[in-house]
DNA sequence: TCCCAGAAGGTTTTT
DNA sequence: CCTTCTGGGA
C-alpha cells in the first residue's frame, strides 16, 4: 500500500527536524529568486538547503515531474545533503531530489550528449579519465611538442610556456572554440594539441574532469535542446560551497542555467577560499550575483561554538573582511577554563605525551570519545602521525591519519566507497549483537539494490527472511574477525550476496576499469588490519570505521567537519611556508581550522619545529583576541 | 652507480 | 622553509 506524500500550503510550511531557523535563512528559504548565501562558518549553510528543499518539494512550488539539483564539490557533501532531505521528506518528495557532484553532474551529461559534439572536439564512447598531474603537463610541454608552425611563433615561445600557465589560463581558461582557435597564440596552439592528442590521439580518449566540464559547457552551448531538457527538468539548483567554484563549473551553470527558469540559489562563505591555489575563481558570488542578477543574503547565527570561541573567530573573520558583522552563538560553553589557549613546547614528543594525557583525562572529565576531538595540522600529516601515534597508543587512544593508505586506496575514500559501506552493514548486522538499526539501514540498501520497492510488503518479508538466514551462516562461519587472508574470503562472501552485478548496475564507476577491484582489495587489507589483535567483532569493526580512534588529519580535510575540541599542532614558519605566498588564502586556512570547533581550541607551538615571526600575524590575531601563551615543558 | 646542484613539492577534488 | 626528487656528469 503507497502512502501518498501530503502537500503542504506555503503558509503552513514549518521548517522540520530542528528548533529554529533565523528569519535570513527562512527568506531565502521561501525566496523566488535567485540568491547568494554569504555565511560563516556553523551558520547553518547545508542545513539550510536541505529545508529549502523539504520545502520546495513538500509545498509544489517545485511541482512534479520537475526536480531540484544540488551540486557540491565533495562527494561526501553531496550524498550528505542528500541524506538531510530524505530524512526530512517523504520518499516521493526526497526522490525528486539529485544531489551531485560538480564531476559526476558533467560527466552524466558527456556521457548522455557527448556523441553529437562536432568530430574535432568528440572523445571515443569508451574515453578514460586521467588524472594530469604538473608533471604529466611539464613532459607534454617539453617532449610531445615540437616546433610550431611559423604564422604561430617559435620554438623558443612554447618552451617558455609554464605549467601553471598552461593549465590555468590556455588549457581551461575559457569555453572552447567551436572551429578551433583561428589565430592561435603559442599557449593557444599548444592547448590545442593537448586537446587534439587527448581526444584523438589513440584508440580511446582519454579525459580529465577539467575537459569534461569544459566539453559538458561546449556541447550544451552547441545544443539547445539538450539545455532547454535540462532547464525544464529542474526549477532550483542549488550549490553548495559557493566560494570554491572554479571557472570551468561557472561557466557550464552558467551555459546551462542563465536566461532560463531555474531558480537559483548559491552558498557558501569567502571567509573559508582555501581553494584558489587549484583554480577557484578569485570571487565567483560576485560574478554570480552580476550574471544572475541574484541577491545577497547574509546569515547572522552561529549554531555551532561557544560565545566565547564566537568572540575570538570575530576578530579572524575581521582580519579577512573587515566588514564582516560579528554572528550571535546559539550554543552554551561546557567547558570551564580556557576555549582558547597557545600550549609552547621545548620537543615534538614530550608534546605528544602532553596532548594524548589532556585528550585521555578531557574524555574522562566531558564523557567525552575520541571522535569528539581532532588533531589538526597544516600539512604532512604523516610526519606528525608518526610522532603522536605512539604517545596516544601508550595512553590507550588510537590515533588514525584519515588520510593514511588502506592497501591503494585512501582510508577516507575507502569509507565512503557504496561497496565497502553496504559489506560493513552486512558485517555489523550478521557480526554484531542487537543490530536493529543496522537491520533497517540494510534491509532497505540490498532491498533496493534488489528492484524492491519499499511499499512491497510480501517481497520485502519474502527478503527479510532471506537476509536473516544469512546472517546466521555467516555468523556461524566467522565467529571471529579475520585478521589474515581470511578477510579477503569474507569480503567476497558478503558481496556475492549483496550481489557483484546488482552492484555495478546501481554504481556504473564499478564497471570502469578494476575499481571495484582496489576497493575490495583495500577493503579486505583494512578489515584485516582492524580484525588483528581482536576477537571482538564490535571493536574490529569500529576499528574499521575508526570510530575508537582520534582523527588526525590537514585543514583542507576538515573543511565542513565539527569537534569538541580542536587541537592544531604546529603553529609555526615551518608548516606555513607558503604564508607569505598569500596571506589572505593562509590566514583563511587558520580561520577554518579555528571554526572546527564547538567548545575549544589548542594551538601548540614547538621551538623544535620552527621559528613564528613570519606568521607573527597570526599570534597578533590571537593575543589581540586575549589568547594566552602557555609554556608547558 | 654515485654525487651534486638545482628544481620541485607541500595544501585537493573528481567515475 | 625544509625535504625529496631529478637529471646530468663523472
Amino acid at each position: 500500500m503507497s502512502v501518498l506524500a501530503r502537500r503542504v500550503r506555503p503558509e503552513d510550511w514549518t521548517p522540520i527536524g530542528v528548533d529554529e531557523l533565523e528569519a535570513n535563512a527562512m527568506t531565502v528559504v521561501r525566496s523566488t529568486g535567485n540568491r547568494s548565501v554569504i555565511a560563516g562558518p556553523g551558520a547553518g549553510k547545508t542545513e539550510l538547503l536541505a529545508q529549502r528543499a523539504a520545502y520546495l518539494l513538500q509545498t509544489g512550488t517545485s511541482p512534479a515531474p520537475q526536480r531540484i539539483l544540488a551540486i557540491s564539490f565533495k562527494r561526501d557533501a553531496a550524498s550528505n545533503l542528500g541524506a538531510r532531505v530524505r530524512k526530512r521528506c517523504h520518499r516521493q518528495h526526497a526522490g525528486r531530489f539529485d544531489s551531485m557532484t560538480f564531476d559526476a553532474f558533467a560527466k552524466g551529461l558527456l556521457d548522455r550528449f557527448g556523441q553529437a559534439l562536432p568530430e574535432r572536439w568528440r572523445p571515443s564512447p569508451d574515453y578514460e579519465i586521467m588524472f594530469p598531474t604538473d608533471r604529466g603537463y611539464r613532459d607534454f610541454l617539453q617532449q610531445s611538442l615540437g616546433a610550431p608552425p611559423k604564422s604561430v611563433g617559435t620554438y623558443a615561445d612554447i618552451m617558455a610556456l609554464t605549467v601553471k600557465q598552461f593549465e590555468r589560463r590556455h588549457l581551461f581558461g575559457s569555453p572552447l572554440p567551436v572551429d578551433g582557435w583561428s589565430e592561435p597564440s603559442p599557449g593557444e596552439w599548444a592547448a590545442d594539441q593537448y586537446w587534439q592528442s587527448s581526444l584523438h590521439g589513440g584508440k580511446k580518449s582519454h579525459l580529465s574532469f577539467p575537459m569534461i566540464g569544459r566539453l559538458a559547457e561546449l556541447l550544451l552551448r552547441l545544443n539547445p535542446m539538450a539545455r532547454d531538457a535540462l532547464r525544464l527538468t529542474y526549477s532550483h539548483l542549488f550549490m553548495d560551497e559557493f566560494q570554491d567554484t572554479t571557472q570551468v563549473q561557472y561557466d557550464l551553470v552558467r551555459a546551462i542555467f542563465l536566461g532560463g527558469s531555474t531558480i537559483v540559489t548559491a552558498v557558501g562563505d569567502n571567509k573559508q577560499q582555501i581553494m584558489r591555489w587549484a583554480m577557484a575563481m578569485d570571487d565567483p558570488f560576485a560574478a554570480f550575483d552580476s550574471d544572475f542578477k541574484s541577491k545577497r543574503t547574509p546569515l547572522y547565527n552561529n549554531y555551532r561554538s561557544s560565545p566565547e570561541l564566537v568572540r575570538i573567530q570575530h576578530v579572524l573573520a575581521q582580519a579577512l573582511d573587515a566588514k564582516s558583522v560579528k554572528p550571535v552563538s546559539k550554543t552554551s560553553a561546557t567547558i570551564s577554563g580556557d576555549s582558547c589557549a597557545i600550549w609552547d613546547f621545548s620537543l615534538p614528543e614530550r608534546e605528544a605525551e602532553r596532548l594524548a594525557a589532556f585528550v585521555a583525562s578531557e574524555m574522562k572529565v566531558h564523557d567525552l570519545g575520541p571522535r569528539d576531538f581532532v588533531l589538526l595540522v597544516r600539512q604532512k600529516a604523516a610526519d606528525y602521525a608518526a610522532v603522536l601515534q605512539p604517545a596516544f597508543a601508550a595512553a590507550g587512544i588510537p590515533l588514525r591519519n584519515e588520510a593514511g593508505q588502506a592497501g591503494a586506496i585512501m582510508l577516507q575514500e575507502l569509507l565512503a566507497e557504496e561497496a565497502s559501506e553496504l559489506i560493513i552493514s552486512v558485517l555489523r548486522l550478521a557480526m554484531t549483537k542487537r543490530a536493529g538499526r543496522h537491520w533497517t539501514e540494510c534491509q532497505e540498501a540490498l532491498g533496493s539494490l534488489r528492484g524492491i520497492g519499499p511499499d512491497d510488503e510480501i517481497e520485502q518479508d519474502r527478503f527479510a527472511k532471506e537476509l536473516d538466514a544469512y546472517a546466521m551462516r555467516l555468523g556461524r562461519d566467522y565467529p571471529t574477525p579475520p585478521a589474515g587472508p581470511g578477510a579477503r574470503k569474507l569480503i567476497d562472501d558478503a558481496l556475492g550476496f549483496i550481489g557483484r552485478s546488482r552492484l555495478v548496475a546501481a554504481h556504473p564507476a564499478y564497471g570502469q576499469g578494476d575499481w571495484l577491484e582496489k576497493v575490495l582489495t583495500s577493503a579486505a587489507t583494512h578489515l584485516a588490519q582492524s580484525a588483528s589483535g581482536t576477537s571482538d567483532w564490535t571493536a574490529a569493526l569500529d576499528s574499521y570505521e575508526g570510530l575508537d580512534a582520534i582523527p588526525l588529519m590537514t585543514i583542507h580535510k576538515s573543511k565542513g567537519l565539527e569537534y569538541h575540541t580542536v587541537i592544531f599542532v604546529g603553529l609555526d614558519d615551518g608548516a606555513w611556508w607558503s604564508f607569505s605566498d598569500d596571506q589572505v588564502e593562509a590566514t583563511a586556512g587558520f580561520f577554518v581550522a579555528f571554526t572546527r570547533a564547538k567548545q575549544r581550541v589548542v594551538f601548540t607551538y614547538c621551538v623544535r619545529r620552527g621559528t613564528r615571526t613570519k606568521i607573527a600575524t597570526l599570534y597578533e590575531l590571537l593575543a589581540q583576541a586575549g589568547v594566552q601563551t602557555f609554556k608547558i615543558g
